[in-house]
This record gives C-alpha cells, sequence and structure tokens, in this order.
RNA sequence: GCCUCUGUAGUUUAGCGGUAGAAUGCCAGUCUCAUGAGCUGGAGGUCGCCGGUUCGACUCCGGCCAGAGGCACCA
C-alpha cells in the first residue's frame, strides 16, 4: 500500500517557528508510522517562493525574489534537519518541474471554459505600493500608512469557482473524511452553501509568479500556483503511483483554500481528489496568542533548547489531540519530559540494564516474556489521527513494565532461571516500546536499540519474544531532569 | 450579524442514556534494581445554568449564560 502525506508549503519571509514545526513534525510521525507498518511511504514538504509579499519584502532588502528565498529556505531545511524530520522531498514553487505542471493546468483548466477574463478591484496604497481588500482596511484607509486608499481595478483572469457549488457539497457528503475534524466539515459546508464567488487568480501589479500561458501579461497568482505543488511533486518519474494524497495535513487557517478550491482546481482539470484534507489547531503561548510584536513567539531553537528535541516532539504530540487547539508552556513541558520520560520511561531502561548487568554480566539469556502487548488498538487510534491517545496507550505499557518490576521484585530472586525470566519480559517489551516510540521520538527509539544492542523493528515486529540473546551495552539517560 | 465548537475534580482532560474515570499537583504509606525514580492508598466533582423527553440524563431536545474560533483571493 502507498501512502502519500503533505504539509503545506510554507511561505518562506521569516525563520519557521512552532506553528510549521508542530505540522511538520506531526507529519513526520505520521510518515513514519506508515513507514513501518509497512506501507511505501512519500512525505512531501516544501515552500511557497512566489507572491507579492514575497516580492516586496525581497525589494526592502535590497534582494531579488530569488535571491532572497535562496537565503531563507535554507533556515527551513536546517530546523527540519534538527527536529529529526525524514521528508522525501523538498518541494518549491519555483522548481521547473512544478512551473511546468502549473503551466499545463492553467492552459487545461482555460481551454475547458472555467478561467474567463475580467476586472479585480482592490484599494490601493501607494505608500505600501500594494492593494488591500476590503476587510484590511479602516475607514478606507491603509493600514499601514493611514492614509487614504484608492478604488483601483485592475485586469485580472478568473476562475469559476461558483460553477462547482454543488459538486462540492456532494464531495463533502458523499466523503465525510475528506474534511476532518468533522467540525470544520460543518463549517466548510455551511459556508459553501452561502456563496461561492469566482476567484481571481491572476495579477498584472507584480512578475514574480508563473505566467499565464495564454496571456503572458499575467502572473498566477499564489493559491493556484501553491496548491498544486501537491500534484506536481507526484509528476516525476516514479512518484506518479502515489497520486492522489492520502492526507494533506494543514493548520486551520487555511483550511478554506484546501478543501474548497483546491477541489474545484482538480475536478476542473479532471484530476482525481486528495483523500483527506486534516486541520489541525493552533497553539497559544503561556495561554496567550502567538504574537510577534507581543514578543511571544517560539522559534524550533526555542523549542529544542528546553529539553532537547525528543522533548519537544514529545510534548506537541503528547500535550493537546491533533485537531485541538493547544497551549504552550514551558512548565508544561517540563513536567512531561521529567514525569513520563525521565521518571516513567527513561528510569525503566536504567533499572532494568543495570539489573541485567549485576546479575547476567550484560548477557540476557534468551527466555519468554509474561507480557503481552495488542498493537491494534494503537494503530487503530493512529489510522484516526489520534496520535495523543496513541501515545497514552503506548505509556500503558511502559507503566504496566514498571509495576511489573515491582509486582516481581528481581532484587529478591535467587533462582536464576526464574530472574532470567523476568529480565528478558523487560528487555523484550523495552524492544517493543522502541518499535512504537520510534515513529514519535526517533532519537531515544535509537538509544534504546544501542543500549539493548539491538535493530530497530518495524510494526509486524511488535509482539512478544523475539528478542535473541544479546549483550546489553548501558550508556547515558535517556532523559536530563530540568 | 451569520456559522461552528467548547464549558466535567486546583489544573489538563476521558466518557456520552443506568447516578463519574484518568493524568498532573497535594497528603500518607511502602520497596530499594533505578535519574530521591517505582509501586500502593487518600483527599478533591451537586459533570456551566434553567426547563423538557424518559422508569432513569453528565450523556438526547429546547432556551439561557460564559469562552474560543471561522466568515474567501491574506501563506
Amino acid at each position: 500500500m502507498k501512502f502519500y502525506i503533505t504539509t503545506p508549503i510554507y511561505y518562506p519571509n521569516d525563520i519557521p517557528h512552532i506553528g510549521h514545526a508542530y505540522t511538520t513534525i506531526a507529519a513526520d510521525v505520521l510518515s513514519r508510522w506508515n513507514k513501518s507498518r509497512g506501507n511505501n511511504v512519500f512525505f512531501l514538504t516544501g515552500t511557497d517562493d512566489h507572491g507579492k509579499k514575497i516580492a516586496q519584502t525581497a525589494k526592502k532588502a535590497g534582494k531579488t525574489p530569488k535571491e532572497f528565498t535562496d537565503e531563507l529556505i535554507p533556515k527551513f531545511k536546517e530546523a527540519w534537519k534538527k527536529l529529526n524530520i525524514k521528508y522525501d522531498r523538498f518541494i518549491r514553487t519555483t522548481d521547473k518541474d512544478h512551473e511546468k505542471v502549473v503551466s499545463k493546468i492553467l492552459q487545461l483548466v482555460y481551454d475547458k471554459g472555467d478561467i474567463y477574463k475580467g476586472t479585480y478591484e482592490g484599494f490601493y496604497c501607494t505608500g505600501c505600493e500594494a492593494y488591500y481588500t476590503e476587510k484590511d482596511i479602516e475607514n478606507n484607509r491603509c493600514p499601514i500608512h493611514k492614509t487614504e486608499v484608492e478604488k483601483l481595478k485592475q485586469e485580472s483572469y478568473f476562475f469559476k469557482l461558483s460553477k462547482y457549488k454543488k459538486k462540492l457539497l456532494d464531495l463533502y457528503n458523499k466523503n465525510p473524511e475528506f474534511i476532518l475534524p468533522d467540525s470544520k466539515r460543518k463549517e466548510i459546508i455551511s459556508r459553501v452553501k452561502k456563496e461561492l464567488r469566482d476567484l481571481s487568480i491572476s495579477r498584472t501589479d507584480f512578475d514574480w509568479g508563473i505566467p499565464l500561458p495564454f496571456d503572458k501579461k499575467h502572473v498566477c497568482y499564489v493559491w493556484f500556483d501553491a496548491l498544486f505543488n501537491y500534484y506536481s511533486a507526484t509528476r516525476t518519474k516514479g512518484k506518479e503511483k502515489f497520486w492522489p494524497a492520502d492526507v494533506h495535513l494543514i493548520g486551520k487557517d487555511i483550511l478554506w483554500f484546501h478543501t474548497v478550491y483546491w477541489p474545484a482546481f482538480l475536478i476542473s482539470a479532471g484530476i482525481e481528489l486528495p483523500k483527506t484534507v486534516f486541520a489541525h489547531g493552533w497553539w497559544t503561548f503561556d495561554k496567550e496568542k502567538i504574537s510577534k510584536s507581543r514578543g511571544k513567539v517560539l522559534n524550533v531553537d526555542d523549542l529544542i533548547e528546553i529539553a532537547g528535541v525528543d522533548s519537544a516532539r514529545y510534548f506537541l504530540i503528547r500535550e493537546t489531540p491533533l485537531g485541538d487547539d493547544g497551549d504552550f508552556s514551558e512548565k508544561s513541558l517540563v513536567n512531561r519530559n521529567n514525569n513520563e520520560l525521565a521518571n516513567d520511561l527513561g528510569n525503566l531502561l536504567s533499572r532494568t540494564l543495570t539489573l541485567i548487568e549485576k546479575n547476567f554480566n550484560s548477557e540476557i539469556p534468551k527466555s519468554k516474556s509474561e507480557l503481552t502487548f495488542d498493537i491494534g488498538k494503537i494503530d487503530k487510534l493512529m489510522k484516526n489521527y489520534e496520535l495523543d491517545k496513541a501515545l497514552a496507550e503506548i505509556w500503558k505499557f511502559v507503566n504496566k513494565c514498571n509495576k511489573y518490576i515491582n509486582d516481581k521484585k528481581p532484587w529478591e530472586v535467587k533462582d536464576k532461571e526464574k530472574l532470567a525470566k523476568i529480565l528478558y519480559t523487560l528487555t523484550d517489551s523495552l524492544r517493543i516500546i522502541s518499535i512504537l516510540l520510534h515513529p514519535f521520538i526517533p532519537e531515544t527509539s535509537e538509544k534504546i536499540n544501542k543500549q539493548l544492542n539491538i535493530k530497530l523493528g518495524t510494526l509486524k515486529d511488535c509482539k512478544p519474544n523475539l528478542l535473541k540473546k544479546t549483550k546489553i551495552k548501558k550508556g547515558e539517560h535517556l532523559f536530563k531532569k530540568i
């Protein structure tokens, strides 16, 4: 089975922060889980380099848009490397293969009659050299310069979005899993029912974008260009089979574009639709909205600095259900690091290995495990995007092991065979735990395997008694307390 | 204004027709292999408010109150 998962392509006008990190980590967890399940996985992330804002920001910095984005994109790649994100391709909307696909589809949709020429009305501020929408302006004044804006018209091509109202509603109703969580689906349905206007998809006031193949004076405006990245990434050799996407993981702010524009474009172009668009929630920081101006920002480095990469990954996934909003605080991250990671898990490994060192000279003989484990429940949770509950379920097993030690009191057992059985049970369970945790906290999983001196297994190995005789190598603690 | 969601122990939350479970924090006990970790127990909730349906509601329906979010060309 193939599994194709995407993050949004991020807008590279600033360094990545907790929001970018969250989506990407969640996608990485799902990607790794599916790999472990034995699926053929394609995990795509990238950046949306085009658009007016990039053009403007670059100009202010005295750079061409290409120079500007070329400088910022390594920041994203570095961040993903630091966070142990294992993507399969990093796409940019300036990639040649992507531009080609978009151009081809624009022509296709145009030929079909779904794109027509019209006029776009906007409010222009000469200070900003930019258009604003009605919503942005206050009393006919620019939000930045507070000067009066001018209502201007510009020639623009429009996509016949209104035409697809019924087809979209059918889509939502027949495929309830197309929009998840379900509450978001309801929200979209009620909005689409109300009104669907045609969409302006081109601009002439800047040129940083893909030219329309049927009218080179115009460049394709953001969404048509950006959304198709998911598709164009599968138009290269060997990747074709990955379309349609199994899940587009996105932040709730861009749900409308992914569940209205995107399927409409695809229907028009005669392309198969993705199976699921999953909108996750937002993070607050100490209960306040993330805000640059108030200094309430958390970039990737801040996140890692507190307790390390795996603690950060663990916290973000464990703290809040994927569809809900969450609150980040250093205190709660530290609590989870100390209690769950260091005490429950780290200490479990530590006490087990010490017992083996003392009693068996670091070499644990093959025996029979006394603990059973059912992967089915966790796998089901993962399929339902309940990543937080899957982790909770894994921790139940961790705690079961801790209780098992206390009940069996291996430090009192004199009979070597009995003792071997107890310690084998624990080691074999830790082996299973390392497999289960690998998608969430890969570095820790590897550390466990290294100390047990075994190779990482996959989900099919999550059954007892597969551990062979092994010479353990006790190492450093998995997690430091803070 | 319209729409969606949420309101359960100090805090974070699960459950969703048969009178509430967990985690964390707090208190006590206990073991000693271990990162003063682990394990056991305790205190702590009239499940936002008011009605209705029902033999019976935290769970369904209606209303109210409080909070959060969305309302398109802005990533």
